[in-house]
Formats: structure tokens, C-alpha cells, sequence
DNA sequence: GTAGTCATGTAAGAGGTTACATGATTAG
DNA sequence: CTAATCATGTAACCTCTTACATGACTAC
């Protein structure tokens, strides 16, 4: 039940609408755990209804209405909990990596335009990243700050290494990617050598032969 | 549709029942994709009734029956289109990341126990796909011969490099991983000590004030 | 006979995807 | 008035998890 702990660690921040905690999974939380809309309105009511975050309705233009949600004791005390508990690696599953498995049957161009995707793919992450990770550090980050002012000074510099070590992670990983990405372009530049060297040895053989 | 295409790529070398299917998710393709037994032989049915698979069913011992599935033409083709066409990243997902990103909710014996789990688990996922890896390069591992005797001589070496390549990519991601957990824990350290520190001062203080 | 392995399932529920659906409000 | 944005949902479907369930066969 991740959604929910990621919910919770926004709204732990600042109370939020549904619609603001939509678009923050599109920037800050999204890029650690993406959520479409269609998961994030029932989840929130799920929560409200645990007594997790409470809802304040209140009223927007003249008629319409929103519903500002905060966190409850309850609430922060689930979170703490989940950040506590130990918790299992999940289990291996990577469908790239089972593909790349079978590159073999595949023709080596679509085997190129995976992996050059895969490479940009995680080149855009990491500068997503990246870029939190700067916003974090230099103090720019919105909600971190917010979190900040209710935390001990002297706990401040623990909490945003602790925020970046997590990105860290991130991008760590998407250099692994890259990297291995790009050792497989290459591996298909040497199979593509061998095999048009195989052809022109087969040509001469043949023309040799006949 | 991962699972099914993980299947398809172990019945393509040979015939095989569910239970040496389950059984080859704890070993070969299980370091790709994992999978319970309770979702392969519902799976295995319904590729059957698309024509994916066929069954032949044998005899085993007086009364008991097995399945021992084949891949057919078709599965054969779409194991081919599956591997051919394009396919997006997942959705950015980890619940150990997320949950990094909130440490500081968490006391730091609980962080250290965490990623010491992480280093410990990864050490021994990539133990296996070392291991997967020497196999496949030594030419013992069965089920690649298998596919490799109806293969051309001259792809061998080929379909054997991009087989590495697959598990490499694990094993890269696996070492970012033990890399950063360890990042994590000298993290831990340097909290406590600092945190260690100003208490010592703070006591300092408060005798010199008191 | 009995324990271990071979063999095959079902079922409830959680979590995620994709698409559809609606209506108020605000900025131009 | 019209388009973009704010705001909140529902529904069908698929995948995966966890647990339960059964029974034949084989080696001791």
C-alpha cells in the first residue's frame, strides 16, 4: 500500500486538495511513485474514512466545492509506522530486462530503437531528478521547507541527506541503465560486423567454390 | 502481458508441464520475472485457448494425467512480435525509494536494518544471475542449448552475448543498488555522530549555563 | 504406511490501467 | 462566449498476492 504512505507524505506537508496531489504526482512524489487520478480520488476517500487525513469542504467560486484534506494523528502515526516497519525487496520483474533476454528474436534495428529509447527514457528521469535533488539542496523545494519549520534546526541537515540519498538512488540507477543501454548498442554494432563480415567470407567462398 | 511472454520463451525450447514451469520461475527465468505457481496455470490455460500452446496430455503412472505444452505457431509468432515491438518504460514504482524519501520519520536503527536487508538481498540476487550468467557463457545451461541447436552456427555466439547482456543489466542495477544502501548506511553514521556531538555540547552548555 | 514430490487447480482481494463522464470556474 | 483549468468522480478490466485445496505417485 505504497499510494496510500506516498499520499500521506504530502499531505503530512501542507493540507491539499485532490486535484493539487494529481498534479504532485506529476512533479515532486511522481517521479518516486507515479499514480494516475483515477487511484488518487477513491484512495483519498479510503484514507478519510480510516480517520488516515480529514477533509475540510470548502466552497470555491459560488455554487462548486473542494475538499481540502490534512493529516490526522492517525494519520502520522501510519506514516511513521510504514517508514519503520521492515519492509521485502518486492519480487524481480522487469519486463525490458525479460525482453532484452529475447533480443535475439527480435531484428537487431528494433533491438536499436529500445535501447536508444531506453537511454532517453532515462536520461529525461534523471534530469527530473536531478533537478528535485537541486531544489532540495539549495532549499527551493516547497513542501520540504514547509516540513522543515515544524522539525528541530539542528535536524534540518539530516533530513535533506537523508531526502537526497533517496534520489540518489534514482539516479544512480538510471546511470546503470544508461550505461548497460549503450553497452547493447554496441553489442549490436559488433553483431551487425560479423554478420556482414559472414556474408562477404560466404560471397567469396561461394564465388571460389562455383 | 510480461508473464505470458516469459512462458512462451521457456515452452519455445521445449515441451514442458506447469509444475516444471513453476519450477523454472524459482530458477532460470524466475531471475527475470517471478511469478507463483497459482497465476501460471490459469495462464497456461488461456494461452492454450488462444493457440499459444498445445497440450499433449500423457499418462502418469495408472490414473494421474499431465499437460506437457508446446509452443505452436503462433505463440512462436507473437514471442517474436512481443520481442520486436516497441515497448514503453513501466511507471516509476519502488517502494523502497519512496520510503527512503522518508527516513527521517523513521528512528535510524530502523534505516540501517532496512538497507543492510537491501545490501543482503541484492547480494544474493546477483549471486544467482552471476552464476546464471557463467552457465550460459560455459554452455551449460540447458535450455539455451536447446534453443541454440536449432539455431545457425554462426548466430551462437550472438544469441549467447545478448543473453549476458540481459543479465548484466540486472547485475549492473544490482551493484547500483549495494552501492547506494552503503551510501546510506555511512549516512546513518554520520547522522549519529553528529547528532552524538551536539548532545555532548549541548550538555556543555547547560552545565555552563546552569 | 508415510513422507516427499509431482501435478493441477480455485478464490478472494489488493492494486493499477484505461477510458469515460461531468460540471463549475476563470481568463481572454 | 469559449477555451482552459479546477475539481471530482465511476467502471471495466487486468495483473499479482495470498491462501486454500486436492490427489496421485514414488521411495523408504
Amino acid at each position: 500500500m505504497s499510494l496510500r504512505h506516498a499520499l500521506l507524505g504530502v499531505i503530512k506537508d501542507t493540507p491539499l486538495t485532490g486535484y493539487d496531489l494529481v498534479r504532485h504526482f506529476q512533479g515532486t512524489v511522481g517521479f518516486l511513485w507515479s499514480a494516475p487520478q483515477s487511484q488518487i480520488y477513491p484512495e483519498l476517500r479510503r484514507m478519510e474514512s480510516e480517520g488516515l487525513i480529514k477533509a475540510k469542504v470548502a466552497p470555491r467560486g459560488k455554487k462548486a466545492q473542494k475538499r481540502i484534506y490534512s493529516i490526522t494523528d492517525a494519520g502520522m502515526l501510519e506514516l511513521r509506522r510504514w517508514a519503520t516497519d521492515f519492509m521485502p525487496l518486492p519480487a524481480q520483474r522487469d519486463p525490458i530486462v525479460l525482453k532484452a533476454a529475447f533480443f535475439d528474436l527480435a531484428p537487431i534495428e528494433a533491438v536499436r530503437e529500445q535501447l536508444r529509447a531506453h537511454i532517453a527514457q532515462f536520461q529525461w528521469r534523471m534530469e527530473q531528478w536531478q533537478a528535485r535533488e537541486d531544489a532540495i539542496r539549495e532549499r527551493r523545494a516547497e513542501l520540504v521547507e514547509v516540513w522543515l519549520s515544524r522539525q528541530p534546526v539542528e535536524e534540518h541537515e539530516h533530513i535533506i541527506k537523508l531526502k537526497i540519498h533517496a534520489l540518489e538512488g534514482l539516479i544512480g540507477r538510471a546511470h546503470a541503465e544508461i550505461c548497460w543501454a549503450r553497452q547493447g548498442l554496441a553489442l549490436c554494432d559488433e553483431i551487425e560486423e560479423q554478420r556482414a563480415l559472414a556474408q562477404l567470407q560466404n560471397g567469396k567462398a561461394a564465388s571460389a567454390g562455383g
